[in-house]
DNA sequence: TAGCTTAAGTGACAATGTCACTGAAGGCAT
DNA sequence: ATGCCTTCAGTGACATTGTCACTTAAGCTA
């Protein structure tokens, strides 16, 4: 496998002495995954650790009953904590990782991250951090759910997901699953929208007639 | 201040050597907080780390509209990662930590735990396993908030909380900032439980009368 | 025992989730 | 083009959960 320095790519190794990185680009591996496959699931769980050297990631979490919430994205240049934290807790759980791009990443053995964790404090602080970073999209999610209203998260999402876009490309029940909701929920809101001219919709896409709308409902409450 | 050897208590410090330890006890704080105090929240956000030497601190998150929900519970043993994850990551959150019962706590200023984490390997894996298990924890309230029905999380709660016991000693509006819901949802469930003679209630006490059939409908999902 | 404070009950309604469908769009093969 | 076929979206009836504005009740305390 051909050698290059992805060590400049993440705030955690991009600090280190030049001798811990040549040690690291020889000790990962590099792996390729393409957009629309399982990174990580509750039947595939990795012995080694996840930097994100490209792409992003959509981590979701799914139901018995089918139904699927978006936990978080992770993008380039973060670590996927989820991977090391189930590798530390040897917990089940659900939740499951999908390259939403092509996908490049770093694959660190954790006898490596172990050393790596010991003795460079820039990168112990650069996972530390990812962590934290989790904890709180996850703080995030919790409010959503438990407190927000559906026509406010979905007017949120369609601007995240369609920033400096036109128009997204998902379907209804995708959207539905990005809140953990049903797709007859999403329909009717999406129609909603419609009817007050904030979008208008065809199969498969929604587009944008008045982002600052959409944004006074997303940001009312 | 009396030092005694908390560090027994600890999986993180238990291991350390006698020297590592002898430093702790000399540069940590003991602090104790009252029951009913409040141990971290957004006004309040901790220098320090935190281990919890003894007692138990209820996590919950409000929200804007003044609904409640516990994310999780530390108990004596254990560190509370989610005032690390805010040092680290700075950012805003709504979560606060009250005291459920006396509490006895290791306040450990923040130079010593980079310290001791980069020096100490049990340390840094407990500190890690402890992140890990809050995710954990927090993936699994995800999934009850999202998809779990509330009769099913109330009779799931209404065991935990009254583990080895016949009654619990809580108000309706307190079960319902438990589950994040409103105390009138709490009061039609509780309403049904008792017609199914599930349980009997009195103000602010709740007596169980059929555990095993309770327990039937927490895992009715 | 009267008054006060907090807990719990109630009914009407709104929001969201579920179910069982129907209809419609677009791809594809002939 | 025409007619399948699959997937996406729409619909109405209903169940569950959340909200609101109140009433009633319990237990304390003066």
């Amino acid at each position: 496998m051909t050698q290059f320095d992805w060590t400049e790519r993440f705030a955690g190794t991009a600090a280190l002495p030049a001798a811990a990185r040549k040690r690291l680009t020889a000790t990962a591996r590099v792996i390729h995954i393409k957009r629309g496959d399982q990174v990580f699931g509750p039947m595939n769980v990795p012995e080694s650790l996840f930097f994100l050297y490209d792409g992003r990631i959509r981590v979701s979490q799914s139901s018995d009953s089918g139904r699927e919430i978006v936990l978080y994205r992770v993008e380039a240049g973060d670590s996927c904590v989820l991977t090391t934290a189930c590798i530390l807790a040897e917990e089940a759980y659900n939740a499951e990782g999908i390259a939403e791009t092509d996908v490049t990443a770093i694959v660190l053995p954790k006898p490596a991250f172990d050393r790596l964790a010991a003795e460079e404090d820039a990168f112990r602080n650069f996972v530390f951090a990812a962590y934290s970073r989790r904890l709180i999209d996850l703080l995030r999610v919790v409010d959503d759910v438990a407190f927000g209203r559906i026509d406010v998260r979905l007017a949120e999402r369609l601007l995240m997901l369609g920033d400096g876009l036109k128009e997204i490309r998902k379907t209804h029940q995708e959207l539905a699953s990005e809140l953990g909701t049903a797709r007859e929920v999403i329909s009717r809101v999406l129609n909603d929208f419609h009817k007050r001219e904030l979008i208008s919709q065809s199969r498969g896409i929604i587009t944008f007639t008045n982002k600052p709308e959409l944004a006074a409902i997303a940001h009312s409450a």
